[in-house]
RNA sequence: GGGUCGGUGGCAGAGUGGUCAAUUGCAUCAGACUGUAAAUCUGACGCCGCAAGGCUUCGGGGGUUCGACUCCCUCCCGGCCCA
């Protein structure tokens, strides 16, 4: 039997992956790498959901002691530094080969489908540095200019691109700086076989399931969780920018004119609408089989791995 | 009881004689996604219609006007002030 076949546990936030995928690993003998743009980093723990208890911490992998199973891809990177979908691809081709190595099932599990499309679809991403001195003297410029300056650095690209996002235009005409045009996207795949799994929600048991969550946050303490990243050097507009409670919480500390239910409202329907652009993303994956319980998960997950 | 300000689409809140089905924000719905992806971006959002277009709206009723969400009268409701 090949060793090379790896599950993949997604779906929009509050789903219950983890959940899922630690059950997975304790019945199949696997290692879970998660795929989460947040949780990546160290000290934004309640904000993102992590899972909570002791572990022990050797070169980036963790055991949680109370499961046993190892978890890949959490705490690996200061908020203050900038990471990304790059980063992350190298850092997971090299946590899958080292467990499947070692006999056991990756299980990648995460929200982020961005980065699970890199490993699954294999996908090279131009060599490209972000350069922050060009970011910073192409960030006053419009919409319209920034368009302007990549239709003539590559038309091709302009053609297919969103000519209104900001943050698409200033990364296309940043590549075509460092060489010369945006190449066409490499994703081919042969060497692993996966099984993507995405957790089946109702909407309204989805949104529910959300609410809970962030009040529990809120009954622990997220709002100190900020005050404490804050105080440890990272500034309001790069944790800002993490989006979520991460963004509301130090606009609501800064200016203090509303309530602290006003805040978790906000937090929610922010959350609600996140799990919809997660969603938006999954749904035109069709490899993905949408399963509603671990028990039919499992079963699947047991045919795949028997063939 | 007297005075005064106000009642606008799910909410907040503009508009103050025609260009208004009505700025904008929130919420809602749908979508995009080549190194920020919990980010960034787009569209829809009174009703009918694929569309052109049609129909009914701005507390209720009446009036002025070619024409009113905008002016007048009156009633109902709310805030504030004086009794």
């Amino acid at each position: 039997m090949k060793n090379n076949k790896i599950i993949v546990i997604l779906g929009p936030t509050a789903s219950g992956k983890s959940s899922a995928a630690i059950q997975l690993a304790k019945k199949f003998n696997g290692e879970i790498l998660s795929a989460d743009s947040r949780q990546i980093y160290r000290g934004m723990d309640i904000g993102t959901g992590k899972i909570e208890g002791k572990s022990s911490n050797i070169k980036g992998k963790k055991i949680f002691l109370s499961t046993g199973i190892a978890h890949y891809g959490i705490d690996i990177a200061s908020p203050k530094t900038d990471y990304n979908v790059a980063k992350f691809k190298k850092y997971a081709d090299r946590v899958i080969v080292d467990i499947l190595q070692r006999g056991k099932v990756p299980i990648i599990a995460g929200g982020t489908g961005f980065w699970i499309k890199s490993i699954v679809d294999n996908v090279t991403y131009p060599e490209v540095a972000p350069n922050q001195l060009l970011r910073s003297m192409l960030r006053n410029k419009t919409t319209e200019e920034l368009f302007a300056m990549l239709k003539k650095l590559d038309p091709n690209r302009a053609k297919s691109i969103d000519a209104k996002n900001p943050v698409r235009l200033v990364r296309a005409i940043e590549i075509c700086k460092a060489i010369g045009k945006v190449p066409m996207l490499k994703s081919e795949n042969k060497k692993y076989d996966f099984l993507q799994i995405g957790i089946a929600r109702e909407k309204e048991e989805l949104d529910e399931r959300i609410k809970i969550n962030v009040k529990k946050r809120f009954g622990s303490s997220m709002i100190e969780e900020v005050q404490k990243l804050h105080a440890a050097g990272l500034s309001w507009k790069k944790m800002e920018s993490f989006g979520l409670s991460y963004k509301f919480i130090p606009q609501y500390l800064k200016n203090k004119n509303s309530s602290e239910e006003e805040l978790i409202e906000k937090i929610y329907a922010a959350e609600k609408d996140y799990a919809k652009r997660q969603m938006t993303w999954f749904k035109k994956d069709p490899r993905i089989v949408w399963l509603p319980d671990y028990q039919k998960i499992e079963k699947i997950v047991e045919e795949f791995l028997g063939k």
